[in-house]
DNA sequence: CAATTATAGTTGCAAATGCAACTACTAATG
DNA sequence: CATTAGTAGTTGCATTTGCAACTATAATTG
């Protein structure tokens, strides 16, 4: 980790592929939202974690760790969903200094609208033009890459 | 394109698996490159796709199509990489709207010096991570959702 | 060849992001 | 149990991004 060994051409390959197919398609997918008058992808992956633990609520550090946002970056997209009324912060009894975060049901109705739009773009960019089973193998694969390794 | 039909279910976790990997790995990039005291990675591709042209030049637009920025937001770029000397806009002798964008000695210097540490990285948080072939197979199937569709 | 339309690039403004510093609370230590 | 260190979350400030409007030049067309 320390000697920096340098990646093979593959490797280099795959990276850029990596880079430039996510750019690609979160433009399209946020592009399309947007036409449609809806808020960003963020939203919706915010949104939908907490659906999963509607009943429990979650606190905004594991949600973080879901969503991969950086703490701060977080704390403002709640106060923008918060405001929109779609999540509501809760004190915590267990811990005082944080929160509960749980959704609304207009929370989950936005989560409704958005996923035509998204769920669309998804297929039509990215899904329709894999071959059987691909999608499978590129999620095994980058799998691998999705390790979260703590040092540093 | 119209009907918007929804994506199967492997699809949607290869998506998100795509969206997170990028996430963290650009993540890890850029912490890297910012504790070492360079500069983000937009600067390293965007050099580096100049260097490619370092006898010719690319005018903004092209340098665009290969680093997926858009326009005004390269403009910007290209100002903060100008202020720095990386680069120079030369006046295009062919169109007087544009502006052929030149690398500059000093930036070749900046690849080199940012290149152990961004390579360094996508060896050891990906590359590495990854089994033979792997990589390859990556490219093979990213390289289907990088069809760039001109309708809308 | 004048008038329209399209393209290259820039800029102002609003929104979002990253960083560092901060508050408030909890956990660990002597 | 008092002190210290760590964690959860927020906020101010500077930088970056996105959008829309703008300038300037090129291409199209009647």
């Amino acid at each position: 980790m320390r000697m920096c060994p340098k990646p093979s051409e593959p490797t280099q390959q795959a990276w850029i592929d990596l880079h430039h197919s996510h750019r690609l398609l979160l433009e399209q997918v946020e592009s399309a939202l947007k036409r449609a008058g809806l808020p960003p992808l963020d939203w919706y992956d915010t949104l939908l974690e907490l659906r999963r633990e509607r009943d429990t609520g979650l606190r905004q550090f594991q949600l973080g760790e879901r969503v991969l946002l950086s703490k701060h970056n977080l704390s403002r997209l709640i106060d923008r969903l918060e405001q929109k009324g779609l999540v509501r912060r809760h004190a915590c009894s267990e811990d005082g200094r944080g929160n509960l975060i749980r959704i609304t049901a207009a929370g989950e109705r936005m989560l409704e609208a958005m996923w035509p739009v998204y769920g669309g773009m998804i297929e039509s960019s990215f899904g329709a033009r894999l071959g059987r089973g691909e999608a499978a193998e590129l999620s095994r694969i980058l799998g691998k890459a999705l390790v979260v390794d703590e040092d540093t």
